[in-house]
DNA sequence: CCATGCGGGACTTTTTTAGACCCATTTTTA
DNA sequence: TAAAAATGGGTCTAAAAAAGTCCCGCATGG
């Protein structure tokens, strides 16, 4: 409370600090994950002159945060240091402080962390999220669990920003679903032997496409091997999986337009392992087949991690990982408030309603 | 420590954040001591443009923080807490709590309380020691206690800026000096009436000029109003007092050329109460008659309040206030860190000596 | 071995800032 | 009560800072 208020007379007595602050720290944190990179380049990314951002660099170098040399600029090891320990300050001074604890109420979920940012409008949104999820997946292993996690490139970062180093024993990374799409970075399968990797843990793979008939599924579903994974799967005590949209991950999935209809009807909004989700959150269509088996999952897990970002996945966060008293989600700035957006919505329109 | 932590790394990402944020912090209390105050006065006081000041009173009026009408600028409510409440971050950020806590284990007093601000330089700096240490008077302030103060320009502000507004009952307020000097403002008589007046306490006065001959004193002592305001002075549980540079007051007290040399050659530094200390706290002269009784007095009072500002007395504060386990003393910015230089030259003369 | 991207420097244009006024009004002072 | 001083606001101009746009020599990586 000390803190906010402080916090609050700060920004009135030096009004440009968030801006100034903001700034700088969206640059060092593209250095961070981009360097060494360059000047032309940075400018570039962020829409802005050349000679602005030189100003920039020049007084953040003087500051001794930044290295900058012939290959390009980087980080010093003051400026990594910064760049991290600075995130909660910067969180509290943008909001995200009191806009994690307002979703928290709204989604009822177990915990809410939001990373600055937009992920439509900056890719590194992107790595800084999958870097706050990975730090939480290290949290929740325990030795001799089952680590699940889905495809889709918010896992994809997940995986690229695990740190390397030994994981607790015996653990075991299963992909939590088969093939899906065509980029092989971001299959499941992929992203479960990259997790596996960096904790130096056993994986397992699902040699399962996912779009398969019902009479084909059934006869594959009898295999001893695809079994065991699915069995595997479904006793996982830790899940981390991203957060599709229904009607394009209903195309991805090479449904039918009538199909497609179908699921619009009733309402689908969300998309996770093949279950899609209305607003409310009940299960309104599945892949043939799999469907119980996932369901079931939510049932036996320990910790649920989900990582989504940016606005257009607000409606599909709510319905898929809403009111679940085990979901830690990862969210954007982008996403989290336009979720404030839409609960203030229907909040009014419960209120027009009386 | 998180909080140092996290204003150090601010000042690395945002290090025109010190100078904007003391600009404006100086800005805003000279409002607050000198409100109404016109735009050209306070560029004249700051030594700066006419225009620049524009600037910032505009950019500080928009934050809601000044309020200008064609009578002046003043500051609004929320300017008045701001000010308040930003004192300690800001004298955390300008490194002066951390003097206060070297200046404690150097003077060995009980407290230190360091303003903001050279003495010499700003002549707001005094108002503001006045009003801290007008605070700790409050503090200090228990039922039918004798109350003792000094005379002198620094007692003089705590006087000005003492809170109007009933005091523990029976308190009395009696002058730890007689007359001296021309300035009726600074007589430690007026100063105990006034400080009376404020907190709605009895005073009595001590109709006594200072510089008297030894046998004109002699006779006067026998008096018996005066004999027992001095027994009043002595039985003083509060002392309020600031301090004088040996020679000056020397000067002031209309002492001989041959009395100063021989005070000086005694090593004389620092003057209260017409008592002189050298360098190590020592009294080493004394006005005649009065000497005893006065020295007797820091034998039974319970709180000191030594209010004293500017480079120029920093020796004296350490004679005068050093050493004195019941101290609370109350600097500005000036003083404060000559006396750290001076502690550092002694301790690299120690070190020289070995 | 060349092409690309790098930082640094220089030049020009644009924008912002700062200085020096004047004005109508209010407040203070004599 | 009248004169004098001080108030905020406006404006014009000079100065300075910022920003845009190049080019250069160099290292690195294909």
């Amino acid at each position: 409370m000390m803190l906010e208020l402080q916090k609050d007379y700060l920004k009135r007595i030096v009004p440009e600090l968030p801006e100034l602050l903001v700034k700088r720290y969206l640059l060092l944190r593209k250095v961070y994950y981009s360097a060494p990179i360059g000047r032309r380049t940075l400018a570039a990314y962020f829409h802005s002159g050349e000679k602005v951002l030189r100003k920039e660099v020049d007084l953040l170098r003087e500051q001794g945060l930044l290295r900058v040399e012939k290959r390009g600029i980087s980080l010093t090891q003051s400026g990594i240091d910064l760049v991290t320990a600075i995130t909660p300050y910067l969180k509290s001074l943008l909001g995200l402080t009191s806009l994690e604890e307002k979703l928290l109420e709204i989604l009822k979920v177990k915990r809410v962390l939001v990373v600055p940012g937009n992920l439509e409008d900056d890719e590194v949104v992107l790595l800084e999220m999958g870097r706050a999820a990975a730090k939480i997946l290290r949290e929740c292993l325990t030795p001799e669990m089952i680590l699940a996690v889905s495809g889709g490139t918010s896992c994809a970062a997940v995986a690229d920003m695990l740190s390397e180093g030994p994981a607790p024993p015996g653990i075991e990374v299963v992909p939590a679903r088969g093939g899906l799409g065509e980029v092989v970075d971001y299959q499941a399968n992929i992203i479960a032997a990259r997790v596996a990797k960096k904790l130096r843990a056993r994986y397992r793979l699902l040699h399962l496409p996912d779009s398969l008939g019902e009479e084909a599924l059934q006869i594959v579903l009898k295999n001893e091997k695809i079994k065991e994974i699915l069995e595997m799967i479904n006793s996982a005590k830790v899940l981390l999986h991203g957060i599709g949209i229904a009607d394009e991950m209903a195309r991805c999935r090479n449904a039918t337009p009538e199909e497609i209809k179908k699921l619009v009807n009733k309402g689908a909004v969300g998309e996770v392992f093949g279950l899609f989700f209305n607003a409310k959150g009940e299960v309104v269509g599945s892949i043939p087949g799999l469907g119980l088996y996932l369901d079931d999952l939510n049932k036996h897990v320990h910790h649920v991690i989900v990582v989504a970002g940016g606005r257009r996945k607000a409606e599909a966060i709510v319905a898929v990982a809403g009111n679940r008293a085990r979901n830690q989600l990862v969210l954007d700035e982008g996403a989290a408030r336009r979720i404030l957006e839409i609960a203030g919505e229907s909040a009014t329109d419960e209120y027009l309603e009386r």
